[in-house]
DNA sequence: TTTATATATTGCAATATTACGATTAATAAC
DNA sequence: GTTATTAATCGTAATATTGCAATATATAAA
């Protein structure tokens, strides 16, 4: 139906999804190496960078920052965001965690 | 549009979103989890184990499958499936390169 | 061959996402 | 005050996703 049954699956699974979607569309991808590449945080610089509209950005950028992975602030008329390292790093660890199970157990492969 | 400008992005950038895109909802963490956690390979069982329809189990599957987080091998009637170990270890090594050079890079943090 | 079992596919309906033009809000410069 | 500049929001169209019942397919067992 377009809507996930979020109440048949853990809080872990939910926002884990949440997360990885957050970061499933190549303009979130182009926007999180954006910001990786430079050094001090950029604002709409990104909309100069990418060719998408404004409100396109926007909406990306909105979502980046609903999901904790980027953070902004206020810098006269413009926004200064940034990646927030303590989510990646989250991230980092839970797929490390799986992928380092799944080489553990790879000595019983199976199919 | 509910469509992608794909033409806009790297094909690295494509990539990596559709990887993510496959395990970005709860029922694919669900099945990602469960054939982690099995030593043995399964095939119906998850229809079993999750709240979902077998069509719905088969779709979400068949995505996995699609993007190569998993592989399967017939085994009479039934299909065995089990995690390709290489696509997680290519997933990981993105994630914690993203992750690395955003800690190195934290020293000159600016938000 | 018939029957059971296991999985895939088809065809919807409901909802979500993507993208953009137009507009709004909020601050800075004058 | 007025005028730029910057970014968010609204409205809307096109498309994608999720979920399931029903059906199809394919093999095994009888």
């Amino acid at each position: 139906m377009g809507i996930t049954k979020t109440d048949s699956f853990t809080e872990q699974q939910n926002e884990l999804a949440t997360l990885l979607k957050a970061m499933a569309h190549p303009a979130r991808i182009a926007i999180i190496e954006f910001l990786l590449k430079k050094d001090k945080c950029i604002c709409g610089d990104i909309v100069d960078e990418l060719p998408l509209a404004q409100a396109t950005i926007s909406q990306h950028l909105k979502e980046l920052k609903n999901a904790n992975l980027i953070k902004g602030t206020i810098e006269g008329t413009a926004i200064c965001y940034c990646l927030n390292q303590e989510v990646f790093s989250a991230l980092n660890d839970k797929i490390q965690l799986i992928t380092n199970q799944l080489i553990i157990k790879n000595s019983t492969k199976c199919c």
